[in-house]
DNA sequence: CATAGTGTATTAGATGAGCGATACACCTGG
DNA sequence: CCAGGTGTATCGCTCATCTAATACACTATG
């Protein structure tokens, strides 16, 4: 795969959680299937001109999580979710975001309408045309 | 005013940022009006448990942008903006939350309309009725 | 002037997260 | 066994952040 993660390392947030969000929202996306093999950790090192620990440490929480599996000696793969699980997880990281955007909405005082309407008028503009094609790919 | 912002040291977003974005998202909701004085360094400092130079910090920034005014000797006010500009606050905050909903949706291959019926059920969860009645105050 | 309240500037110190380098344990293939 | 690939563990170093203490300039009040 691409493995084309952004990571910027002036974001507050570190570069192992930006490591670990990207392949858990890979995954998913779809991007990522169960038994694909991910890179390794001294490969993405060097595409992500980060240290290998650093990688490691992604890998790690994403094993804990049960999102990856570690095959040693051979490297790591996505591990092999029940049924729906991918589709679990994407509602899941949705309902996430979803959640953060709500609660700085609220903060704000504003109605579900004008808060929709943001929505709405964010995604005409941040969402390219090539983008809408994806977007029924899952369902 | 009551100041009680929710800081949280664990966060990887510093604390002076924190605070900054606390008082942003108050003026903008309008909880905070031009003329309002700001508790001083010395007092947020105490009440928020941390160094005065931190909130100083954050008040410095906040000058910086125009959205906080200093007398010197006399203390910290909220800034007397043109017409609408808490309006324009407002939709420029609510704005740049919705510009990152909608960009971790996108990476999820969500279509717009799974989006926003994440969006109304996260509000239904998230907001209680007693937040509801605010949304009106303003607009 | 004296006092006490503001914000500001400077310095120094402590802490902790992040990250890099290295060595180790395991598997595959020769 | 050996060589080269994997992930893992550990040790320090760096650096941003936060804290602390202090001093300063300004303003209101008496």
């Amino acid at each position: 795969m691409d493995f084309e993660l952004s990571i910027d390392p002036n974001e507050p947030v570190p570069i192992w959680k930006q490591i670990e969000e990207g392949v858990r929202r890979r995954i998913a996306a779809g991007g990522l299937h169960a038994g694909d093999a991910v890179p390794s950790v001294r490969e993405a090192a060097v595409r992500l001109r980060v240290n290998p620990a650093t990688v490691a440490r992604a890998y790690r929480f994403l094993v804990d999580a049960g999102l990856l599996s570690v095959r040693r000696g051979e490297g790591t793969f996505v591990a092999k979710l029940g049924g729906d699980a991918a589709e679990m997880l994407r509602r899941e990281e949705l309902g996430r975001a979803a959640r953060r955007y709500t609660g700085t909405a609220a903060e704000l005082g504003v109605s579900i309408d004008e808060a929709l309407e943001a929505v709405e008028d964010a995604w005409r503009r941040n969402v390219p045309a090539d983008r809408k094609r994806e977007g029924q790919a899952h369902g």
